[in-house]
DNA sequence: CGGACAACCTGGCGGC
DNA sequence: TGCCGCCAGGTTGTCC
């Protein structure tokens, strides 16, 4: 599902053909999807307001305008993407909310599962205030990390979930970081000698840094905004593989539950300690 | 604090 | 072939 690295694609995707633009117009074909303002007062504060630039703050997507963020949070079928004037694309069916751009041209939010929404607010604090450290960035250091953890007993699987512990992680990365890491997803947090510590912060840096680079894993309804597929999820070593070999020794991956997500690790890469 | 669980949603797919 | 029912999971909110 969308999660840092698939979301950072979908911003680098729409900077050239968004920035620069003025928004024009706003229709809302599902008004659940708007989560605030209200869809009228939204559609009056963007009219007018130029596109300054594009970032992403955890897994929303952060559209600069001259006077207010714009945010979309794709969740877990979300699609933004600028449609040229007239022209249908596969993900229409879908659409929830269309902003008219210059010439005739839209930016379109498709979402089949209607869980994702957008936001539109002066003060991005109020949106992502209570977000934890982006992961990638260069003040997140090992000792940053270190310092977060030392606090919690929690299993790593629901820590690495948690967006106010670190932001970005979703299911699919959080299983590979601690595949890579070596380290079990029921694992105590407090559990962590400094070594494992240290490699599990490489780790998350390392799978998400992968997925950028393959332009994200479309595991199923993650597309690029221009329609085509990423391909980390070619690179996935333990996420949806249950029952086959492990890719680093050889026995089966399995899967559980952990806090109501499917959790895919290798038993013996990633043993359990007994205790 | 944290864990369990429901709610939000619907397309896709396994099973029969 | 067709239908049923479950599964997928990011986030919020409630309850214990």
């Amino acid at each position: 599902m969308p999660e840092l690295p698939e979301v950072e694609t979908v911003v680098r995707g729409l900077r050239e053909p968004l920035v620069g633009q003025t928004l024009h117009s706003m229709w809302v074909e599902r008004a659940s999807t708007v989560h605030s303002p209200a869809p009228e007062q939204f559609a009056a504060r963007i009219r007018g307001q130029r596109v300054q630039a594009l970032s992403r703050r955890a897994k929303y997507i952060v559209i600069h305008l001259e006077h207010d963020f714009l945010l979309v949070h794709l969740k877990m079928t979300g699609r933004l993407y600028v449609a040229a004037a007239g022209a249908a694309y596969p993900a229409d069916a879908w659409v929830r909310v269309r902003f008219g751009l210059d010439a005739g041209h839209e930016l379109r939010f498709s979402d089949a599962r209607r869980f994702g929404r957008v936001y539109l607010t002066a003060h991005l604090a109020d949106i992502t205030g209570g977000l934890g450290p982006e992961p990638l960035d260069d003040d997140f250091t090992l000792e940053r990390f270190a310092g977060r953890i030392a606090g919690h007993r929690r299993p790593l699987k629901p820590l690495l979930l948690d967006q106010a512990f670190i932001a970005g992680v979703g299911n699919i990365y959080a299983d590979e970081a601690l595949h890579r890491a070596r380290l079990h997803p029921l694992r105590p947090a407090s559990s962590l000698t400094a070594a494992e510590v240290a490699a599990l912060y490489t780790m998350i840096r390392a799978a998400l840094n992968d997925g950028i680079n393959h332009e994200g894993a479309s595991v199923n309804w993650y597309r690029k905004p221009d329609g085509t597929t990423g391909t980390a999820q070619d690179g996935l070593t333990v996420y949806g593989r249950d029952g086959r070999p492990c890719l680093t020794c050889g026995h089966v991956i399995e899967k559980i539950r952990v806090v109501q997500r499917g959790t895919h690790f290798c038993p013996v890469c990633q043993p359990l300690p007994e205790r």
